[in-house]
DNA sequence: TTGTAAGCGTTATCAG
DNA sequence: CTGATAACGCTTACAA
């Protein structure tokens, strides 16, 4: 239960002896320090392939303090806006010689945290997080920020105050998109479905979109709003509920393209017709909503240029010396929406 | 650009100062040995607490020869297998005490040499790979094999032979089947957009669907195949010169499910009628498969049965003692597909 | 330009 | 049950 390997690996000291030197002038060859003759620089580098030797970066970054990983956590990977964010933030980080440590909460608040815990032990350099639906508490964090250690919440952020970093979609001005664009495409009995509203994009999207129907005093009926983790089985649900009573709704907004499409094979089964009796539209423009037919109108998010923005504000962060515990702080970034219209609306 | 944290953690050094004892007594106590005494354990853990110690497990990894972290390398996140594959081994690595540091080739050979070169530094205690498209020389995985750290390939692995665990699809079969649908659906005008044969999976799945077809004696065209990277675009470009002749294919295996969403599409914008002119086999059984309309026949790969394989390959490896160089070889364990039957066909 | 020596934080060993 | 010590492999003042 506790296998050790047998030290057949060759060190720097290893290095040293062979060629007469000292460790210190090897590990100074290798980093290719200015204080070192050409010279010597090669006989070490030489004698370094020969001997197989390889940098362990455990031991070099427990002395320097610094590991070069930066932690991620993220909700499910199996989420098209993660996939992309994800794929756009490790290229970035790999060009600043950064690895990045994966992990996914699965939406569990004790796996988020225990995450957290792990990678703090793991001393990562800075950490990512988008949090699960149901975080309100975000102490579990508190060690970075104590130890000055960069902390950037992204999409899915703390509804409270945090001297962390933020970089969030505009998910008020996504809701408020869709409210629009289904009034103005004639929607009157409009239907919602939104998750939970412990999770920050939830709120905003819905008070977006209820402030959009309200600019044109349309109501939304308690009775066609629901809050639920958006899987496509609590979709269909909800849509059973929606559409069982007498008066059916023209428009749907759904807060996630899962949804979106739920509702679209809904219709189907159904024999609505969409758009004309019932206009859908979704969240993230997923891949999937351009391949479904009727394809589906969305809200796009961007997520590479966020990866950017996170990257930005990392390499920033970690190249200012982090020493100072508590002012890593700034402005919330808030990054741009887009309506994309497909033929549900 | 060499930013070091001020040193204000605690160590267990400072919890023993604290408390008028040895470190190695306060190890125990926080390793829950059984040679200390229940008294001290918990003494040890109050002022752990009371002080804000957390563990590093840099120092403790770097002291103990094991770092607790599976690197993993995979061609793309953004594919549906690998997503599902990802999310059931890091479940079960989970488990067990290890964390996943998952890493991207994007299917670029030195990008994947320099991960390994990057995870090795990092002293991961295995290391799991899906190569790259074009990898044909595994040679940047050997200093691990000499190490005696656990490798495991799965779902595209080397096509010579290796010392390595090998954990694979039955590509063979999954062409086999794909060839014999088709034809018992009466295709006989079959054509066929594989990936390229540097890859073990595409290699396999065109022996499959070759040996399918010649047990009945139908032939393959040499301008009805394609072998490139098996993207949409790449894929409309391919479906113009399969049906730009006087000839039209009446049958089509596409060796990914982006390529058989492609042809889907591209037939309805030609007015091909699917199934009916035309039957289309996909691989993989992604989600989007079964969304489109029509929805389109693939074969099952099992992702997460063969996160299961991988995982208790790797288990095994890591409990056993890895002591032995060489000694950890194995003979390929081969996972089941199926045929999903839906529109297309 | 190179060497010496100390130390990063933890834990195994050995002795008490 | 507890303590002293050394070591994991690397880096960096400081000294030569």
């Amino acid at each position: 239960m506790t296998p050790k390997k047998p030290r057949s690996e060759k060190s720097i000291v290893d290095i040293a002896k062979a060629l007469g030197i000292s460790p210190a002038t090897v590990s100074r060859a290798l980093n290719n320090s200015s204080r070192i003759s050409e010279a010597t620089r090669r006989r070490v580098k030489e004698m370094a392939k020969e001997m197989g030797y390889r940098h362990n970066s455990m031991a070099s970054s427990l002395r320097n303090r610094r590991s070069n990983i930066i932690g991620l956590i993220v909700p499910r990977i199996s989420m098209y806006f993660h996939v992309f964010f994800i794929t756009a933030l490790q290229r970035r980080l790999q060009i600043a010689g950064y690895n990045l440590m994966i992990c996914q909460s699965n939406d569990s608040v004790s796996v988020e945290r225990e995450l957290a815990n792990s990678l703090y032990s793991a001393r990562v350099d800075a950490l990512v997080v988008s949090l699960t639906l149901y975080t309100e508490d975000v102490s579990h964090f508190d060690g970075f920020l104590a130890q000055g250690i960069p902390l950037v919440f992204y999409d899915r952020v703390p509804t409270m105050p945090t001297p962390a970093f933020i970089v969030k979609g505009d998910d008020y001005r996504g809701g408020m998109l869709a409210g629009n664009h289904l009034l103005v495409a004639g929607c009157r009995r409009i239907a919602y479905v939104s998750g939970p509203l412990s999770c920050s994009i939830y709120q905003e999207r819905t008070r977006g979109f209820v402030d959009a129907l309200a600019t044109r005093s349309v109501s939304l009926p308690e009775h066609w709003v629901c809050h639920h983790e958006l899987t496509a089985e609590n979709a269909r649900r909800s849509l059973r509920l929606l559409f069982g009573g007498n008066e059916k709704p023209d428009g749907l907004f759904a807060a996630n393209d899962t949804t979106a499409i739920a509702a679209v094979e809904f219709a189907r089964e159904h024999g609505i017709r969409v758009p004309e009796e019932l206009k859908i539209i979704g969240y993230s423009n997923d891949p999937r909503t351009s391949i479904i037919t009727p394809s589906i109108t969305s809200i796009e998010q961007f997520p590479s240029e966020m990866a950017d923005k996170v990257a930005d504000t990392l390499i920033s962060a970690l190249k200012h010396s982090p020493d100072a515990p508590g002012t890593i702080a700034g402005r919330p970034v808030i990054c741009p929406v887009d309506l994309v219209r497909r033929t549900t609306t």
